[in-house]
DNA sequence: ACTGAAATCGCTAAAAC
DNA sequence: GTTTTAGCGATTTCAGT
């Protein structure tokens, strides 16, 4: 699916305004109310808009931390990652889990209250993950840039 | 603020369908139109909620790489960091930067379509901000967690 | 203080062009 | 792609718990 330049507005706008109503949207991008709302639908259809959610303050809800946490296995065999992968996706405090180039390993993001919170959910989550041979945890001290949105070419 | 078992139900539908209708969010979490409505916008207005955003498929959109990179700067002086994280808030394909702790450094993550696609990211805009000593790049093969939801008590 | 019910208003979504 | 239109959801008001 190829998008041209209206389409990479409407999503530059999504990305910042996910609940904006579809006529405000139209206004935006220059277009009338249905032609927007049909190509909007044909975006959500194709699965290039994944989904809407509400992003929350993370201070506000006492989550200040946000920890990095860098995880070697004990082998790279296809049993070992299955086994590590189908673990933390039901680990519901990791936010992001990458699996690396390099050693195989895998990047972890980790939201916390506070150390206190973090030991805990080392302990109940972290801990439990099958096939970890080494695991080096690296403090965040302050969110500097945090966006969802990709930049669009809207020339 | 403090939330009670409805308002932290509210968010945690709005985490993963935040365009969901008024309507239907009141079913969801048993209660009226217009009481689900004055929540909703008490949540908002006290900043719990930060903003509503539409997630897009970045491999749909050829951003198929996630790059990590820890940046070392030159000193921990209040100029330097100052100068560093006014221009990477400028870079417009840093997704995460955070400041960290201990040896002061910076991790970023950035999208690239491809490696070349890295080059030219390198290129325009890490290789321009101010203050680096050092930068390392690890490469992600896969995501195997995304989420921007944090876990919510519902019991 | 917070709920639910009712009335109004505006938007969505489909049809026609 | 636009305009039109019917119907439904959002929002406000008001009264009850």
């Amino acid at each position: 699916m190829k998008l041209d330049v209206i389409d990479r507005r409407i999503l530059q706008v999504l990305q910042k305004e996910g609940r904006i109503a579809n006529a405000d949207l139209a206004d935006k991008v220059g277009l009338s109310a249905s032609a927007c709302l049909r190509r909007m639908r044909a975006l959500e259809e194709s699965g290039i808009i994944a989904s809407y959610v509400a992003l929350l303050d993370q201070t506000k809800l006492g989550r200040r931390m946000d920890v990095f946490v860098e995880i070697s296995l004990v082998g790279q065999s296809n049993e070992i990652l299955e086994a590590f992968e189908k673990a933390v996706v039901r680990a519901s405090e990791v936010m992001d889990c990458f699996l690396m180039a390099g050693d195989a390993d895998y990047m972890l993001r980790v939201t916390a209250a506070d150390p206190l919170d973090f030991e805990r959910i080392h302990r109940e989550q972290l801990a439990r993950l099958p096939g970890v041979l080494r695991m080096k945890t690296s403090f965040a001290i302050r969110p500097i840039v945090r966006t969802t949105a990709f930049p669009m070419d809207t020339k």
